[in-house]
DNA sequence: CAACTTTTGGCAACCGCTTGCCGCACCCTT
DNA sequence: AAGGGTGCGGCAAGCGGTTGCCAAAAGTTG
């Protein structure tokens, strides 16, 4: 295999125009604007370039167009399977446009979010930012910057792609209340979570024009290990049903209700939230408001290249909202019959 | 915030050379290689860059060192749980190390897998191959002309981390014999897979020698929608016992266990491999074969560094092993005592 | 104080590729 | 046949850094 010029590194575009006998300016030309050269002439620098196994460096080719074709990728913990699906859609929409992901675990710190966003400015194109920390100033001000997506997490300064869990709140309750619950906690994740607020807030409401008696514990970490705590929790207040901030979080509470021997759904009613891998084969099944988390990075995905495109800039979408609905397993059933103490 | 200079454009080492009085060597001097220059050259130099937000262009800075500060992580499929426990472990150690972690989906394809080879030899510093479909000669090749570690998918040709499987087959063999099982089935993942073709040589020279009976259905696609199949097949064999290609696969089978009234573990007891996110909590819990999978990513790492730092190259580890322990949990027990027909 | 060493900063040549501009052929018109 | 296009390839100036080499300045030494 010929990998190497006369030099014994990688073959440079000169090495190509050297061998097919051209300026190097044209082999340019007939690798990334083929048209702009004569038939006969691209067929041989292809020719020669597929012998020399000619690969352009995309570090100079960045140089000189100012691009990276690198798109870059923020999630605040790799470890959670509902960012494992955001990953999922976006690297299946990248690769289809060319683009290479990279991937950043931001390890839920907003100091550090900035600044990656900070350090990376020069090595990405764009960025997505899951379910960011950041303050919508500091949304605002790397958006003045840097094309931006960001993922859960609304903000007027860059365009985003929500996942309408308040609206599968309300589905939720509905369905708790149908089958007789009265008195309703909610599981709190982060503080700083968007979402998290969010559904608080859809949830307080939503309970109080039903005449539901409302309860909220947390915050928690949104780990199966803290489910401990938070089924600890949610058991003292004396609540029939919970909704969960997310299903990591509700199945680690399932684990420790069975533990404890409060069954579920008999005892205690569970809806999660994400419809994350894992919730259809836990024990029981959770009921769980299902989001089209994939679906959101592809999304996410293509309104950031609609934002890179200088010929559509500013006219591309602001705000996707990605629908949910309720998907009814085992973890929720009637409300256990009140006993006269 | 003085994010671009007169020019519009985000600042550059002349930018800040201008500003600093100085020549633009030694601003890049002063910055990547603070003793060459005064100490109050320095200082101005940082401040003026501080106040300037300037931040250096990794590609440029590439461009003349010939390195990209990335490394490309290569899986088969970002879908299987397996994979992320593998990129979480990259990613904290390529952190660490200062490094950008670039993921690809190679879709389970040897041919995408080696264009991707190819094509990003120049954006990456080296690879890592996770479960590589190549074969032989073509990991010879590409670890030719770039750095290259290899994830469960032994070769002489490229430095390697493998877990431990077959040991952990063999315990597994035990666990199940001690049970009072005789006849066990492998069930198998994809036929291109190593790891796979490692765990059913072990599986049936141990079974022999123990004496067992053994069958062998598959290949299955390691996913839990194959897990129907499987344990159909499975239960056909007449086998008291499966040894499972991987978690993915036997959590598929449970389910369809389940559903076929097939009790786990009365009827059958069921062993799963790798000990994923979700095999402690799926019904029954997963008795698997545990294997220290953010680790491998881990020393993956720590070997493709290795392999880049010219100090001691060559001079590093070829083979890794990473150990492995059987995880007993509810999805197995006694064998069922036979009925004669 | 002269000779010598060390420190420090500047010059300029790259690294590999892109692209604006120029000019040579060649083909059409009228 | 002369003027005007058009197609095609080359020249050379970058893109934003790095680094070998050199020289001036500063510090050492006997």
């Amino acid at each position: 295999m010929a990998e190497t010029n006369a030099r014994g590194s990688a073959p440079t575009i000169r090495d190509v125009a050297a061998l097919a006998g051209v300026a190097t300016s044209t082999v340019s030309r007939a690798l990334s604007n083929p048209d702009r050269v004569n038939r006969a002439t691209r067929e041989r620098i292809e020719k020669v370039a597929a012998e020399l196994n000619y690969v352009p460096s995309s570090q100079a080719r960045g140089l000189s167009s100012g691009r990276t074709n690198a798109i870059a990728l923020l999630v605040p913990d790799v470890t959670n399977p509902f960012y494992f699906d955001i990953i999922r859609g976006t690297q299946n929409q990248l690769k289809a446009a060319g683009y290479t992901q990279l991937l950043v675990d931001t390890e839920e710190s907003a100091e550090m979010e900035a600044d990656t966003l900070q350090k990376m400015q020069r090595t990405a194109d764009g960025f997505i930012l899951a379910a960011s920390r950041l303050t919508d100033t500091q949304i605002l001000e790397a958006a003045a910057s840097q094309a931006i997506v960001t993922i859960n997490r609304s903000s007027a300064n860059a365009p985003t792609v929500v996942i309408d869990t308040p609206g599968a709140v309300v589905q939720a309750l509905e369905h708790l209340a149908s089958l007789g619950h009265t008195r309703i906690c909610y599981v709190g994740g982060p503080a700083s979570s968007w979402s998290n607020a969010k559904r608080w807030k859809t949830f307080e409401e939503e309970s109080r024009d039903r005449g539901l008696t409302t309860s909220r514990v947390g915050p928690f970490t949104p780990k199966t290990t803290s489910g401990a705590a938070a089924a600890d929790a949610a058991a003292r207040t004396g609540a029939t049903a919970c909704i969960v901030f997310n299903d990591l979080l509700a199945i680690g509470m399932l684990q420790r209700l069975r533990e404890r021997g409060i069954r579920v759904p008999e005892d205690m009613s569970i809806v999660g939230c994400d419809d994350i891998f894992g919730a259809d084969f836990c024990n029981p099944p959770l009921t769980t408001m299902a989001s089209p988390i994939e679906q959101a990075g592809r999304v996410a995905v293509s309104m950031l290249l609609a934002q890179l495109d200088p010929l559509n800039a500013g006219s591309s979408r602001r705000l996707a909202v990605m629908p949910t609905h309720l998907t009814v397993r085992g973890s929720t059933g009637p409300a256990p019959v009140q006993h006269p103490e």
